[in-house]
DNA sequence: CACCCGATTATCT
DNA sequence: GATAATCGGGTGT
């Protein structure tokens, strides 16, 4: 198994969402290994992007997107959830990160259903929020290292063979709505909407 | 310091 | 399908 590395998140940021989708996803709690393979993501970028939380400027809550690519960026919204990022930028821009939105859970899911207080396993990961719950993910790993085994990281395997990707609008924004940036693995039962 | 609001989710009908 | 819950950050006074 290997780790991705720092180069593989220093590419445009679209470019990275597309190249993560069958990919994995793991993180190490206490002894438990929890891990499930990207179906859906979303790309955010710098000043050409108003959805972007890095649109404007760094601030206390965004800079991990202004920082080291193959990073972290968590963040905690609408008082209730929070929301993973990988930081991903070429040498274009100061700025971007790319949410993951939905896994098809693989190892520790009877974890997560406690976690989660659910038994469905489609009611485990299939949104930003929940995987996040699911995973045992807070602000306190943001802006963590996830190109090394820090207990968080994303191994490069892909553990499906091939699929198409779909291309689509992002969800829950109100500008910016013309890119086509929200990634998914086609026909996947475990994208979230 | 007050006001506003959001890259969501759960829980109804 | 609609809506309430909930809270931390950003902005301006």
């Amino acid at each position: 198994m290997t780790i991705l590395e720092t180069s593989f998140f220093s590419r445009d940021t679209a470019v990275v969402a597309q190249q993560l989708l069958g990919k994995q996803l793991v993180h190490q709690i206490n002894g438990t290994l929890l891990s499930g393979i990207i179906v859906e993501t979303e790309a955010y970028a710098h000043a050409n992007d108003p959805a972007s939380h890095a649109y404007r400027r760094k601030t206390t809550r965004n800079y991990a997107m202004f920082g080291d690519v193959g990073h972290s960026y968590v963040y905690f919204i609408y008082g209730n959830c929070y929301c993973f990022n990988v930081v991903a930028y070429d040498e274009t821009s100061p700025a971007g990160a790319v949410l993951i939105r939905a896994l098809q859970p693989l190892r520790g899911i009877e974890w997560m259903q406690s976690k989660r207080s659910k038994e469905k396993i489609r009611d485990l990961t299939t949104g930003p929020g929940k995987l996040t719950q699911a995973l045992g993910i807070t602000k306190e790993h943001n802006g963590q290292k996830l190109h090394e085994d820090t207990g968080l990281y994303l191994l490069e395997e892909q553990a499906i063979e091939s699929f198409d990707i779909v291309a689509a609008p992002r969800v829950g924004i109100r500008e910016g709505l013309d890119k086509l940036w929200r990634f998914s693995i086609k026909n996947h039962p475990f994208v979230s909407r």
